[in-house]
DNA sequence: ATCGAAGGACGGACGATCAAACCTTTTCTC
DNA sequence: GAGAAAAGGTTTGATCGTCCGTCCTTCGAT
């Protein structure tokens, strides 16, 4: 009895009804900030660009306009021209108050998501897939002075990995989730062999994958993941 | 390389800009569906509910009145009024032919929040939610007749352990994954051998989860998943 | 010099949503 | 029995986001 009394605080809580244009801004401004689309990389032209949003023209408009004042997009005209990731990024500005207050939430749903990643990737993993992240693993080794350039590859294996669980949503909830964690992490200090260990358990983690051991795959990604927990409960309120 | 191509893909694909109408209607329904507002059940007076939801009133009557078309509340004027929960619940129907081309999915996304929540549960519970877990898990042994009944306790418990594992935002996506998943499953025969089992799973799941044991929760999850997911297999496309 | 492909700008139409009233029904209270 | 109160039901107008189409401007390629 007291759980549906629990379960209609999450019922009816407020329906959260983003716009075209802030989701837009929201995808595109994430797949950015996490390197996804690497600076220089050339957006597809705004008429084709809407098409495969789904939105209007004038709609896409408005979400490139935000991203250009923000410094993240930068528009050429005529022929040849069209819409640049910026090179260099824009600073990242500090996480807000609300995204501060709610980074055990992030914390949980980024667990979820790279659990199940851990497990469909250790059942589903293809040979190309695993050449493709052994490279970034070996990227990761060599980043080890340079955080952004760390965090960058960090994802990319992250990101890579959703991708060889070859679930579509997945890999949408860890670009979410990842944009989420950057927003956290952005202004924390990384000491090299605390990227150290983290590399460790990446090796570890795809051993585990590579040999197809889901609940290798899961302990690994676990430690993995409580490294950043315990380092963010140090810091924020509510540890 | 190829990777930045691949990571496009789900970056340029389509933006879904659901209307809060479409959100609470689909926020509302499944809540009854899943047996999370049982029948009889009554909602918040529109004047409060509207409040909380953070919509208009008129978007609230819109979604309440295609509920009550839909037979699955009623609303009683004047004083004492409301709108109440249908008893009978009118039938499901079936599923869609875009949920069936997505089934796969849609269990790896349940594969993940479920995952998720074995884990934090193992870690979080307290006392009293166990004895609320045991209960249900009581209650099911005793529905192995009626699947309806069963399958109701069912997701009962799934969410009574997100609840558990103290995160809002995966109770959310638990019950809209269990909501997603009743669709895929309401046609499916289950015979008492196949609920047997899976309340077989079901006891080693909250065992473990009392001792703390993540790796066994997540274990006993993945066994409890897999079963469903090769009924599926068995019966639709793309297995 | 011209054409084509790109970004840039404008305006009308439409639908979703909001806000604020007001109406009707029913029950509780005095 | 006469309110008052609490609920759903109705109406109206304004606002905002979005779409669609059209046209303008720029500039490299031919």
């Amino acid at each position: 009895m007291t759980e549906a009394v629990l379960s209609a605080e999450t019922v009816f809580a407020p329906v959260r009804s983003q716009t075209a244009f802030e989701e837009t801004v929201e995808r595109l401004g994430t797949a950015i900030k996490l390197g996804l689309l690497p600076p220089g990389t050339r957006l597809p032209a705004e008429r084709e660009l809407c098409g495969r949003l789904g939105i209007a023209r004038s709609t896409l408009r408005q979400a490139l306009t935000a991203l250009t004042q923000s410094g993240h997009v930068f528009a050429i005209r005529g022929r040849r021209g069209g819409t640049f990731v910026s090179d260099p990024q824009p600073p990242a500005d500090p996480p807000s108050p609300q995204m501060l207050a709610r980074w055990r939430d992030t914390c949980d749903r980024r667990l979820a998501v790279e659990l199940g990643v851990a497990v469909l990737a250790a059942e589903r993993v293809q040979a190309e897939d695993l050449l493709a992240l052994d490279e970034l693993e070996r990227t990761l080794e060599d980043s080890l002075e340079d955080f952004s350039a760390y965090r960058q590859s960090d994802i990319r294996l992250h990101v890579g990995l959703a991708e060889a669980a070859g679930s579509p949503s997945l890999v949408r909830a860890m670009t979410e989730v990842q944009g989420a964690m950057t927003d956290l992490i952005a202004y924390i200090a990384h000491p090299p062999q605390v990227l150290e260990s983290s590399n460790t358990q990446h090796r570890r983690l795809l051993a585990a994958v590579r040999k197809s051991d889901s609940l290798g795959a899961v302990k690994a990604m676990t430690e993995h993941l409580q490294g950043t927990e315990h380092v963010l409960a140090g810091l924020l309120p509510g540890g």
